[in-house]
RNA sequence: GCGGUUGUAGCUCAGUUGGUUAGAGCGCUGGUUUGUGGUACCAGAUGUCGUGGGUUCGAGUCCCAUCUACCGCCCCA
C-alpha cells in the first residue's frame, strides 16, 4: 500500500464517481453558456511566462505559478488563468472575428499554492467572456450567465449572492481621498481587499503603513460602509437596470469591499459568494478593456468571469444539489445463464444495441444472483435473462430492478418492451 | 513560507494509566435459496497500527524525526 507511487500534491484523481460530478457541472455550464449563444473554445495549457508577467497579479506569477524551463531553455508556465490566453488569441484575429465575440471554455488550471478547503493545485475552471463591445449589457449578460448556471443546478438567491463594484468608481473615490499615483491606488485596493480579514485596529495600522493619514483611512472606511455608493457610478446604475430586465436582479448586491485581485480589471467587478460566508469565492470576474492591447493587439474591450470547480462543488454538495447518478451508462444488463448460453447472451446484447439501447453484458457465467446484484449496484435499470426455457420459447425475461417488475417477451419485441419499461415509472 | 490537527481492515472509526492472540459497523465471500438483486438470519476472509529511530522487560498507545492528508495564516486569477 504505502509503496504505491503518490499523485502530485494538490491534484485530484477523477475516479468515475468524481468524474460524473465534474461532467454534471460541465453540462450545466455548457447549457448556461449556450443558452446565451456562446461558443466553446480552448487554449493551450502551457504558455510563455511573458504572457502573464505584465498583467496578472504579481504574486500569482512570481510565486503561485508552475514555471519551468523547457528543453530549449524557454521559460514556460502551466496556465494559472485563462484570460491572458484569450487576450492573446483575440489579438491575433481581432480584425476577422465578428463582434461581439461570445466564447466559453472549461479546462484545467494550475497554481502552486498550499492545498486547503476549496483550493487545490490543479483545478478546473469555467470561463465565459464577451469581447468587442463596451456596452454594459455585456457586463450584465456575463453576470446573468453565471447566475443562470447556479439556478440550473438548483440554487436560489437566498443561498448565494453576487457582489458587484466598479473599479472606475473606486479609482475616482480613492483619488478624491488624495491618493492619485498608480502604485498608491493599487496598494489601497489591496487594503480594501483585506478589510474583512483583519480587525479594525490592525487595518488602521496597515493603512498607516502605506503612508495614509488617519483622515484618509477614516474616509476610506466611510466609503466602504456606504451601501449607496453605486448610485454615483452611472455604469453600476445601468448594470443593475439591465439585471432587472433580465430577471436576476435579486441575486446581486452592491459591495464596496469587492475589488478583485487581478490588475487588469478596469470597470465592473463581481464576485459570487455563499451568503453564509463559509466558503471562498464561487466565481470572480469583471471588465478588462485594455488587456488585448496589452498583449500587443488592437484595442478590444472585454468582460468575463471564471468559476472554479472546487468551491461550487463543495457548496452544491453541502446543499444536497448533486444528484445521485448511476455508475454504469448502460440501460440494460444482459446476464449469462451458464457457459453454454454465452453465445445467446452475446447475440441478444448485439440486437439490443442495434435497437438503440446501451448494454452491458456480464462477462462470466456466474450465478444469476451475483449478476443481478452487480447490475443493481452499478445502477443499470433493467436486467435480462436468456436461459434454456427462454431460448426454447424464443423469448427473453426482462426485469426492472427498481420494482422487480418482470415479464417474458418475444426476443423480437425485447427492444420495445425495454424502452417501455424505461419510459414508465417504477 | 508560518501555526495546528491527522494517519489502525477496502471504507468509517473504536482501542482504558503502556501488558500477552488488535476490535466494531459497513462492504466483501459463501450459505439459508442450483432461473433472479435491494431486507433478514448464519458462517468466513482481510491489517508491515503511515514510515524511520528512541525509551521500556514490554509500544497501536510515550518521545524525536519524517512523509501524507486536512484546517487556519499568507496569497488569491
Amino acid at each position: 500500500m504505502s509503496s504505491i507511487i503518490r499523485p502530485v500534491k494538490g491534484t485530484r484523481d477523477f475516479y468515475p464517481d468524481l468524474m460524473r460530478k465534474r461532467t454534471w457541472l460541465y453540462d450545466h455550464m455548457r447549457r448556461a453558456a449556450e443558452a446565451y449563444g456562446y461558443q466553446e473554445w480552448e487554449a493551450p495549457i502551457i504558455e510563455t511566462l511573458e504572457l502573464y508577467a505584465a498583467k496578472s497579479g504579481e504574486e500569482l506569477v512570481k510565486e503561485q505559478s508552475f514555471v519551468f524551463e523547457d528543453r530549449g531553455g524557454n521559460e514556460v508556465t502551466l496556465r494559472p488563468e485563462l484570460t491572458p490566453s484569450l487576450a492573446r488569441m483575440i489579438a491575433q484575429k481581432s480584425r476577422e472575428l465578428p463582434k461581439p465575440i461570445r466564447w466559453w471554455s472549461f479546462g484545467p488550471f494550475w497554481r502552486y499554492e498550499r492545498p486547503q478547503k476549496g483550493r487545490t493545485r490543479e483545478f478546473f475552471q469555467w470561463n465565459v467572456d464577451c469581447l468587442g463591445t463596451s456596452s454594459i449589457v455585456a457586463d450584465a449578460e456575463i453576470a446573468a450567465i453565471a447566475v443562470q448556471m447556479l439556478r440550473n443546478i438548483g440554487f436560489t438567491s437566498d443561498k448565494l449572492v453576487v457582489y458587484v463594484n466598479s473599479r472606475q468608481l473606486m479609482d475616482r473615490k480613492i483619488a478624491e481621498l488624495g491618493v492619485s499615483d498608480k502604485d498608491g491606488k493599487a496598494a489601497v485596493l489591496r487594503m480594501i481587499d483585506k478589510i474583512d480579514k483583519m480587525s479594525r485596529e490592525k487595518w488602521h495600522v496597515y493603512g498607516e503603513g502605506l503612508g495614509l493619514s488617519s483622515a484618509q483611512i477614516e474616509g476610506l472606511e466611510a466609503l466602504l460602509g456606504n451601501k449607496d455608493l453605486w448610485q454615483e457610478a452611472p455604469e453600476l446604475v445601468e448594470f443593475f437596470g439591465v439585471l432587472e430586465n433580465l430577471g436576476v436582479r435579486d441575486w446581486f448586491e452592491y459591495n464596496a469591499n469587492i475589488v478583485r485581485g487581478l490588475n487588469y480589471y478596469t470597470g465592473v467587478v463581481m464576485e459570487g459568494r455563499d451568503r453564509a460566508g463559509d466558503h471562498r469565492a464561487i466565481f470572480g470576474g469583471g471588465r478588462y478593456d485594455n488587456l488585448v492591447a496589452d498583449v500587443g493587439g488592437d484595442a478590444v474591450t472585454g468582460v468575463g468571469f471564471a468559476m472554479g470547480d472546487v468551491v461550487i462543488s463543495l457548496i452544491a454538495e453541502e446543499y444536497g444539489l448533486v444528484p445521485q447518478m448511476a455508475s454504469s451508462s448502460a440501460q440494460v444488463l444482459v446476464t449469462v445463464f451458464d457457459a453454454e448460453h454465452m453465445p445467446a447472451s452475446l447475440k441478444l446484447a448485439k440486437e439490443l444495441r442495434a435497437g438503440g439501447l446501451t448494454v452491458e453484458i456480464y462477462p462470466e457465467a456466474v450465478k444469476l444472483a451475483k449478476q443481478f446484484k452487480y447490475g443493481d449496484k452499478v445502477g443499470i435499470p433493467i436486467g435480462v435473462v436468456v436461459g434454456p426455457d427462454d431460448l426454447a420459447a424464443g423469448t427473453v425475461a426482462v426485469k426492472r430492478f427498481a420494482d422487480r417488475k418482470q415479464m417474458n417477451v418475444a426476443q423480437t419485441d425485447a427492444v420495445d418492451a425495454i424502452f417501455e419499461l424505461l419510459n414508465t415509472n417504477a
